[in-house]
DNA sequence: CTATGTAAACAAC
DNA sequence: GTTGTTTACATAG
């Protein structure tokens, strides 16, 4: 498809990561020769059963650099055969980086600038690449190639969880302890033949494999775990399969989770990055009503919301005038408080299908200047963020209000978002349930996000 | 500003 | 009561 072509990865950009990805040589000589390279080759194999993907990409240039270690003991094209080259590596690892983890490689790069650049498009970041690995990559190699933790039942009984607890050592517990919730939830799904579980399960991992759930400080963990799953693009839910392992009653309790190709591909993002960065400019919620749960949580935001601008509000007066918070410059809305549907158009009426906030709704496209476009750009790859794979026949498809977007102009920026203007939205890849406005390359942000409409 | 954790409201089940 | 969604806020870097 065009779009897709348009969104092929440019060799030619000028941009931080793309000169990480083009010079891989560059960095992989410097592994070859320091001492640490060793270290480095260990280091980057246990990741192979994260990303082979990973390597993958980079093997036109990283063979042609003559490195040693080719990773052609990989099919470089096996589990991600869905990518190519235009698809920039990209793992978002959560891990900050530590001193431990700065291999050589680091200092070849910027980790600050490029990190955070890749961070806007998913980029991968090699230093970033660090982790637990040192302790849990070891394991998690072993089990996904040699050792496929096929073992481990859906259901983590004490033998998933036994297989992860063994080799790991005794820092693991330290480890978890650094790691984010959406990193953890992760790791939790990769361990698990087709990368799902239940969110029972998912408690139950944690408590055997981290000190979340035991750790006196650590509250709200289950909370947080179902924030994180509902708010990190890279976990979705999927209808849980009747029968089987599963029990009658199992079955019955929500969904299960699991782990969306790319992140399974690149890795599990920052899950703020699916969080609107515009606290107090609402919207895009609003414009999509969304069904059933979603459409609950969507009412139990506003009604908190309101209850929190409450507090707010009479917290100022006590303190007396505050300075608005910067999102705060929104109006007042006029009208009956936002229910899930009042936003629904006839359009999206007749559309048939709900104008959930995953959807792009076509006043929220059009409130914004909104480029649905195919320009050869980095942050391109963001559009395919989801799968890798190719585009729906038509975006229209799955957006069908996304006709009346291609007419805009492809000089506009592709993303408004971080690294961009706007910055403050979420450059986000979305969720799967974003899908649509990944797919078109909509700026998530004030355009396609939630907030536009009700502000502006 | 970003990332993360957490609290909490609320709806659906 | 559990699950899922969402918003808000606090804090660390």
């Amino acid at each position: 498809m065009d779009i897709n072509e348009s969104l092929q990865w440019s060799p030619g950009c000028d941009l931080p990561f793309s000169q990480l990805s083009q010079e891989p040589s560059n960095y992989q000589m410097t592994q070859q020769y320091t001492p640490d390279s060793s270290a480095l080759y260990n280091y980057t194999a246990q990741r192979l059963p994260y990303r082979s993907s990973y390597n993958m990409t980079y093997s036109p240039t990283t063979t042609e650099s003559s490195c040693p270690r080719t990773y052609t003991g990989l099919d470089l094209v096996g589990s991600a055969g869905n990518m190519n080259e235009s698809y920039p590596p990209s793992a978002y690892l959560l891990e900050p980086q530590k001193p431990q983890d700065m291999l050589d490689i680091s200092s070849h790069l910027t980790p600050g600038s490029m990190c955070n650049f890749e961070d806007d498009f998913e980029g991968h970041c090699p230093a970033m690449m660090k982790s637990e690995d040192s302790n849990y990559g070891h394991s998690r190699f072993d089990s996904d190639i040699s050792m496929p933790n096929s073992i481990s039942t859906p259901e983590p009984q004490v033998t998933s969880v036994d297989t992860c607890k063994s080799e790991p050592s005794h820092e693991d517990a330290n480890v978890d302890k650094e790691q984010p919730y959406a990193q953890l939830i992760y790791r939790a799904l990769m361990e698990q033949e087709g990368h799902t579980m239940v969110l029972r399960d998912i408690y139950n991992w944690f408590k055997r494999n981290t000190d979340k759930a035991t750790d006196k400080e650590t509250k709200g963990w289950q909370n947080s775990i179902r924030h994180n799953l509902s708010m990190n693009g890279a976990f979705e839910k999927v209808d849980q399969p009747v029968g089987d392992a599963m029990t009658r009653e199992e079955a019955k309790k929500g969904f299960m989770w699991r782990l969306t190709d790319s992140a399974i591909r690149e890795g599990v993002k920052s899950t703020t990055r699916y969080r609107s960065k515009l606290p107090n400019k609402r919207g895009c919620r609003s414009q999509n009503p969304a069904p059933q749960r979603q459409a609950s949580g969507a009412k139990g935001g506003q009604a908190a919301r309101k209850a929190a601008r409450l507090r707010r509000s009479e917290r100022l007066r006590d303190t007396r005038s505050v300075p608005m918070h910067k999102g705060d410059t929104y109006p007042p809305r006029p009208g009956p408080a936002y229910t899930p549907f009042d936003n629904f158009s006839p359009s999206d009426l007749a559309m048939g299908y709900p104008a959930s906030p995953y959807y792009c709704h076509s006043e929220m496209d059009f409130g914004s200047p909104v480029k649905q476009e195919a320009l050869p750009s980095p942050f391109g790859q963001n559009l395919d963020i989801l799968s890798g794979q190719p585009y729906p026949d038509s975006p229209q498809d799955l957006c069908p209000d996304m006709r009346y977007l291609l007419p805009y102009s492809p000089e506009e920026p592709m993303f408004y978002g971080s690294g961009s203007e706007s910055g403050s939205e979420p450059m986000t890849p979305l969720s799967s349930q974003d899908y649509c406005a990944m797919d078109t390359s909509m700026p998530q942000d004030p355009a396609c996000h939630p907030e536009a409409g009700e502000i502006y």
